[in-house]
DNA sequence: ATCAAGATTACCT
DNA sequence: GGTAATCTTGATA
């Protein structure tokens, strides 16, 4: 049996569409001591800097998006709508401003734990279960990810994506992104098809 | 200094 | 389907 790979930065150092089709399936884990938190990628945005008005990065660095600029493989975290965090991983080259929204995940390990996050019990149905992670907040509040996270390298082992076969293309759909006013017709979102924990059809 | 908008979610009808 | 919640950031003066 294969020892699981984390994925490394020559991984994330591609081109952002590229990065978000192939991030489909991996394994997104949040370690910290003895807890243990992880689940299946199954939807995630594309955001670019050039020709991308939707994105944080289209109108240049700031303090808040400077991550975003940076190294390939670092976590771009923000804050938004007073109350949400949202987790990005940086894609491509340092300068490009490019990163892919983490917008759903299949919970795997800690479901107890991420359940208690979100709604503040341990005990879950299924539909309860179905609606944990399918959405960007909805990760980083089951994940317990917040601004102290933003900037952190991937490789290390606080936060990692862990290798997993790849998903044909076939089974991957390519569709408009969500919740945004500009540059609405990039089909720049991608999800796994038939997956039940995908936030929308 | 002021202000509008925001890569969302939960709860209402 | 509609909207309140809630506050940081970035743009403009």
């Amino acid at each position: 049996m294969n020892t699981p790979q984390k994925l490394l930065q020559e991984f994330y150092n591609r081109k952002v569409n590229t990065v978000a089709k192939a991030l489909l399936g991996k394994i997104f884990v949040r370690k910290d001591q003895s807890l243990l938190l992880s689940g299946k990628i199954v939807e995630v945005e594309a955001y670019n800097w050039q020709h991308d008005e939707a994105s944080h990065s289209f109108n240049g660095k700031t303090k808040r998006n400077e991550v975003m600029f940076g190294e390939a493989g670092h976590l771009y975290v923000y804050f938004t709508y007073g109350m949400h965090f949202c987790a990005n991983v940086v894609t491509g080259k340092v300068g490009f401003g490019s990163a892919v929204l983490i917008r759903a995940i299949e919970p795997i390990d800690g479901i107890n734990i991420m359940t208690l996050n979100r709604l503040g019990k341990e005990t879950i149905n299924k539909k309860e279960l179905i609606n944990l992670c399918n959405g960007p907040a909805k990760i980083c509040q089951a994940f317990g990810i917040n601004c102290s996270s933003n900037g952190i390298n991937l490789q290390a082992d606080e936060i990692f994506i862990i290798d997993s076969p790849e998903i044909k293309p076939s089974k991957i759909i390519s569709t408009t992104r969500i919740g945004i006013k500009k540059s609405i017709d990039l089909p720049w979102r991608y999800y796994i098809k038939d997956n039940p924990f995908v936030s929308k059809k």
